[in-house]
Parts: structure tokens; C-alpha cells; sequence
DNA sequence: GATTTCGATTGATATTTGTCAAGCACCTGT
DNA sequence: ACAGGTGCTTGACAAATATCAATCGAAATC
């Protein structure tokens, strides 16, 4: 079914309100790729040559300096990354690699660049996604740099158990990861986990629950302007 | 001479292909203030009421949490902020403050919207000033999850020994800001200006020279990835 | 079913960074 | 010149975080 990831991209916020004949033009150098788990997609510093398109599966977003690496954030579907290469012509900023098994689809970044300049719906909503984008970096941002370690675990805990609405859930990722994600090291993160206990948070392998969701919030103190990841 | 700001306005990256009209639009609500040096211009949280320019002078993006503050990041002539959150007619994620006496714009958040739904030039000229900001805030969170403060304040030398084209030169903030941006406190960093004096780094009181910028560089590891503003 | 592999954990230790308190240096206004 | 304020620096100490090595345990492989 070739045609099937079509209605599924002109569905999302980027690209519902352009025009029909530019979704078309995108359309036409679009391809649609299955990746295994674990496949480079990106190497940072090369040419942003496509916009990608998370279809299914997830995708890690992640950064090395001088023989260290950190994690910036995970990709799922139904969304884009390396927009802002793409339309500034520069290098990616970041790397990108699959979790799992994902489809993905790659827009040239050329068409992509040539209906941004005609189509003003889809520069509009292009700005919508890359505010957000930017206000999501900058909260990550003012986590980094206002909390220590054990207080980000302790949010993003939080954060995850509002997302699935339920004192109990799953990480939906390597332990390894989230440490990377929060700025710290592995062996940090077991640490902190233990550290969050008198707190009421028991941890088994993935699995999370919270006993006292009130008393862990007094100690990681969430914050709209940081937490919130809807504005 | 209430017109003067006009033409320097009009000239910005983010005004200069709209529609005249629309540009007539913008300005009609628009003024332009001068305030005095440590004044509070916008205060985190608050609804993002206008968009600002920094026509003169310096201002401070800063953030706090718990009691805790750190500066994001410093605005010069001339150049807008809170775009983002002008545009998603969300709450700011930054407070501000001018740092020296300054001359501001202020273009009423309401009117940007409206011409931006209509103005598709000045739509274009959004994304690439939103990609560029977005860029710089993913370089900066390299740096500080990747650096350590010591690391991160060599590059930062680097970066403005570069910038002045010169080995020796003026901190053009406080030592205290300086701290907050790089994700340091003061007294630490006295103690990395310590610490890079066997790299050739000198220092008197806000004078900078650099003795050995090979040296520094070896130990710094500048990247453009994340030390490259330009692009 | 045994083995291997790899991530997670733990303990011991080192490094980095922050905190607190005191002193210093420089500016400013009187 | 002086006093007061403010920011910077320093030292001693404490807390946070990283590193290294060893072990554990569950999942994958053979």
C-alpha cells in the first residue's frame, strides 16, 4: 500500500492547510523507508539533505563532543526532525538513530525549501512547529540548569505519569538513555532512583510506580513553564 | 525624532520583505520606550503581550525556578524577543530585564499575529529568525551537557577572542552573569579563570588576554557544531 | 539447557561543583 | 578623603556527580 503514509502526512499540523498542488510537488520526491532498530540516520554535521518523518517506531535524537555523547530527545510518530536544518540550508545540529523498527519518510529538503518559499499556509505552519520546538528546548534548558539530577528524574516521573494518567507505567525507554536524556550518568541514575524512594517511587526493572504522587510533587516542585510540554 | 526607528526596524531580517502595508500596520501600534539600566521588562509566566525589539542598549533573558536564577541568554541591537511566544500566544518562558540603559520597541502581539496570518514574506522571515534561535538553544544545550564548566568557559573565551579578532579583550557582562549563563556560580568561576591560566588565560578584573590561543584551543576544543553562531 | 552478552546495579573512590564565611578591591556619593 | 555598597576572590568545607571495577540478572544465542 504505497499510498497509505500520503493522508498520514497531510494530516499533520505541517502539512494540512497547504496547497494541494504543493503537497503534491512535496509528495512526488517523497520516498518511504523501514529502518531496523539501531540504524544511523543522520551523522551530525552532515547536510540536512531531507526533512524526516517519524511514521511509527521512534527515533533518537542525540549529540557527541571530544568521545562523550548525550541524548536530546526522542522523535515519536507522528512528527518531523531537523526542520530548522532543513530550511536555514546547514548542517544537522544533532544525530538521529532508530529505537526500533520504524518507518520513516525523507522529503528533499530542496522541495521542501521550494514550496516553503510559495506556499505562505505552509511557512505559517512551519513557524508554529519551530516555536514550539524552541520553547520545548528552552524548558529543557531551565531543567538542566535550575535542578540538580535527582530533582529532573523526579519531574520527568511526574511528567510520565500525567502523560499516562495513572500512578503506574512503563519507561518507554533503556534506563542508559534516560540517563543521557537528564544529564547524567547511569550509575547516577540507579542512584537517584534509590534517592526518590522516600518519596514513595518503587522501581522494577521498567516498570514505575508512584505510592504518594502529592509527596514526590513537594519535592520536585513541577512547574508549568518547565513541565509543560502542551504550551 | 519619534520616526527615526522606523528605518532600523524596517531593515531587521524579520521586516524587511513584507508588504509595505502591512509593515504600516505593524508599526501603527507600535512604540518605542527608552528604560533605565536593571529594569524588569517581562516577567516569566506572563502572557506574551508584545513583541520586542532592542533598538539600543542590552537586555537580559533569565529564568528562575525555586528560588534558583540563571541567565539564558543576552540581546543586542538589534534583534527581537519572545518571538516564540508571541507567535503561539503562550506565556513567556523567560523574564527580561535591560541590563544598561536601553531603547525597546514594542509591537503589540495581537498585530504581529494578524499581519503574520496574512503575510506570507513576513511569515518566511519568521521561520528563518525561529531556526536560528532554535539552533542556538540546541548548541547551548550541547554545550552544557557535553562541557564541563571549565570546557565550557575556554570556548566561551575562544568564541569571543574570535569575535573581537584580537587575543586580548573587554567581558562585556558582569562576571556574576557570565557565571549564570555558562551554568556556573560565581565563585567557581574565579576558580576556572585559575584553571585556565596554564592554558595562557589572563585576566584583570574585565580584561581577557589569551597568550597561547593554540594552547587554549587543544584544551578547548571548539566545534562549530556548537561554538559556530553563524550558522 | 547452558552460555553468552549486555544493561543495570553496587561499592569504593575521585573529581567537580556548590555553599558559606570572610576578606579584598573598586566604585560611588557625600 | 571617607564611608558604604557591591561585586569579586579566596579558603574551608560539603554536596553532587563522575569514574572505575566488580557483580548481578535477565534476555538473547547457541
Amino acid at each position: 500500500m504505497p499510498e497509505t503514509y500520503r493522508a498520514e502526512i497531510r494530516q499533520l499540523d505541517l502539512f494540512a492547510d497547504m496547497e494541494d498542488s504543493n503537497f503534491e510537488t512535496l509528495m512526488r520526491g517523497t520516498y518511504v523507508q523501514t529502518f531496523p532498530p539501531r540504524i544511523d540516520l543522520i551523522t551530525e554535521g552532515d547536510p540536512s539533505d531531507f526533512l524526516h518523518i517519524v511514521l511509527s517506531g521512534s527515533v533518537d535524537l542525540f549529540a557527541c563532543w571530544n568521545g562523550r555523547e548525550t541524548s536530546m530527545a526522542t522523535v515519536r510518530p507522528v512528527s518531523t526532525f531537523i526542520l530548522a536544518a532543513t530550511i536555514r540550508e546547514a548542517p544537522n545540529l544533532m544525530s538521529a538513530r532508530t529505537l526500533e523498527k520504524s518507518r520513516i519518510a525523507l522529503l528533499p529538503s530542496e522541495d521542501v525549501r521550494a514550496v516553503f518559499d510559495t506556499d505562505g499556509a505552509f511557512a505559517r505552519a512551519i513557524v508554529r512547529e519551530l516555536a514550539q520546538c524552541y520553547r520545548t528546548v528552552v524548558k529543557n534548558t531551565k531543567d538542566l540548569k535550575l535542578r540538580t539530577s535527582l530533582e529532573r528524574l523526579a519531574n520527568y516521573l511526574i511528567r510520565h505519569s500525567a502523560r499516562a494518567a495513572s500512578s503506574e507505567f512503563e519507561l518507554n525507554m533503556e534506563k542508559r538513555r534516560l540517563a543521557a536524556f537528564l544529564g547524567m550518568t547511569p550509575e547516577n541514575l540507579s542512584r537517584a532512583f534509590k534517592g526518590l524512594e522516600p518519596y514513595g517511587v518503587k522501581v522494577s526493572g521498567s516498570n514505575i510506580s508512584i505510592s504518594d504522587p502529592d509527596d514526590l510533587a513537594r519535592f520536585a516542585k513541577p512547574d508549568l513553564l518547565i513541565d509543560d510540554y502542551s504550551t
